[in-house]
DNA sequence: TACTTTTGCTAACACTGTTAGGATAAATAA
DNA sequence: TTATTTATCCTAACAGTGTTAGCAAAAGTA
C-alpha cells in the first residue's frame, strides 16, 4: 500500500511550501517581517498547520541557518580544493569565497549570525559550525607547519582571521553610511588584512 | 512664575525615570524583554504617557546607542591620551578601551551595531560614530608618518583596525560555545591581532 | 455501514507597538 | 468665586505578533 508513502511524500511537499514561502518572503522583505500568519496565507493552509511542520518559529529560522553553514562550508572547500599544497593560496581563495557567499547571500548570513535581528540559538547548529571551523583551521595549521613556526598557536590565528572576516561583513551589514558600503573599499581592505594575516605567518 | 519651569523639571524627571526603568530592564533581561508596556508599569503610568516623551520606542534605543557612542569615544580618549607622541602604543591602548567597553557594556555594544538584536537605524546616531572615527583614525595616521609608509592608505587601515575590534567582539556576544567565551583566548587573540597590525605598518 | 484516525480549520490567549478620544485636574480669565 | 480654557493622563481600542485548545470534516479501516 504505497498510500502511507503518498501521505508522506504530501506532507514533506507542505514542509518544502513552507520553506519556500518562507525564503520568499525573507528575500524581499527581510527577517523582519516573517510571520507565520503570512506563510499560511502564502501556502494557503490555515496557521495551526505549520505548527505540524516545525515545532515553533525559531525551528524555521534553524532550518535556514543550518542550510547557510552548509552552503558557506561547500563554497569554502571548493576554494580550499582549488589550491592544494599551497597553504597561503587557500587562505587568500578562502576569505574571498567567505566574503562572497556573505555579499550574495545577506540573509543567509544575517541569520547565521544575528546581524541586525534577534537569531535562533546558533549553539544549536553546532555541528554545521564546527566542520567550517575545521575546514579552515588546516591551510592555517599547514601554513604554520611549512614555516616552522612551533611558536604560533593555529586556534588562536582561526580565531583572528574570522574575527576581520565577520567584523568587515558584519559592519557592511549593519552600516549604511556611504563609506561602509563602498565595497572596493571593502575588498581592498580584505584583501589586505588577509595578505597582512598570512604574511604574520611567515 | 517659576511654574513653569517646575513642570519641565517635572517632565524631565518622568523622561529620566523612563530612561532608567528601560536600561534596568535591559540590564536584567535583555534587548529581547523590553516592552512600552513593562515601562509603563516601572514608572508607574499609563502607556501614552511614554509616547509624550519619545516618538516611538526606536526613539529610545537610539538615545541608548548616542550615549554608546559617547561613552566609547571617551574611554577611547582617555586610552590614547596615556600615550601621547607614541601612536603604536596609543592604538594599542585604544583596542583595549575599545574591547573593555564591549564586553562590560554589552547591553550598549549590542544595540550600536545590532548584535543579535533589530537595531535602530545606527545612521541616525552617525555624527558620534564620526567622532569615534576621527579619533581612532590619528594615531593611525601618525604611525604611518612616523615610519614614512606613505604607500599605506590610513581609511583602509582604520577599517581593519574596525573590523577586528568588532568581529572578535560580536563573534563572541553572539556565539555561546565554550571555545568562543574563553575570554583568555580573546584577549591573546585581540593582542595577536592588534600587534600583527601596528607590525605590518612599520 | 460503523468506527477510528488523520487532517485542517476556527477561534481564542497572551503578548507586542501605537493612537484616538474622553475624563480629570490645573491654570487662567471674568 | 466662578467660568473657561488648557494641559495632563487614562481607558480602550486597532492591528499586528507567536502559539494552542478544541472541534468538524474527510479519509482510511473493520
Amino acid at each position: 500500500m504505497g498510500i502511507l508513502e503518498r501521505k508522506l511524500r504530501q506532507k514533506e511537499e507542505v514542509k518544502n511550501d513552507i520553506i519556500c514561502a518562507a525564503w520568499n518572503m525573507v528575500k524581499t522583505e527581510g527577517w523582519q517581517s516573517l510571520s507565520i500568519r503570512k506563510i499560511a496565507d502564502a501556502i494557503e493552509y490555515s496557521v495551526p498547520v505549520i505548527y505540524d511542520h516545525f515545532e515553533n518559529k525559531e525551528a524555521i529560522l534553524l532550518e535556514f541557518a543550518k542550510k547557510g553553514f552548509k552552503m558557506l562550508t561547500t563554497q569554502m572547500l571548493e576554494a580550499k580544493d582549488m589550491h592544494v599544497g599551497n597553504p597561503a593560496a587557500q587562505i587568500k581563495a578562502m576569505a574571498d569565497a567567505y566574503w562572497n557567499f556573505a555579499i550574495n547571500d545577506i540573509e543567509h548570513y544575517q541569520l547565521m549570525f544575528g546581524i541586525g535581528m534577534a537569531c535562533c540559538e546558533i549553539g544549536k547548529a553546532m555541528p554545521e559550525q564546527e566542520s567550517f571551523r575545521d575546514l579552515m583551521m588546516e591551510p592555517i595549521e599547514d601554513l604554520i607547519a611549512k614555516n616552522k613556526r612551533t611558536d604560533i598557536n593555529s586556534c588562536l590565528k582561526y580565531h583572528t582571521f574570522w574575527s576581520v572576516m565577520h567584523g568587515l561583513i558584519s559592519i557592511k551589514i549593519v552600516g549604511t553610511s556611504s563609506i561602509i558600503n563602498d565595497d572596493e573599499l571593502n575588498k581592498m581592505v580584505l584583501d589586505d588584512a588577509i595578505s597582512g594575516f598570512i604574511k604574520n605567518m611567515s
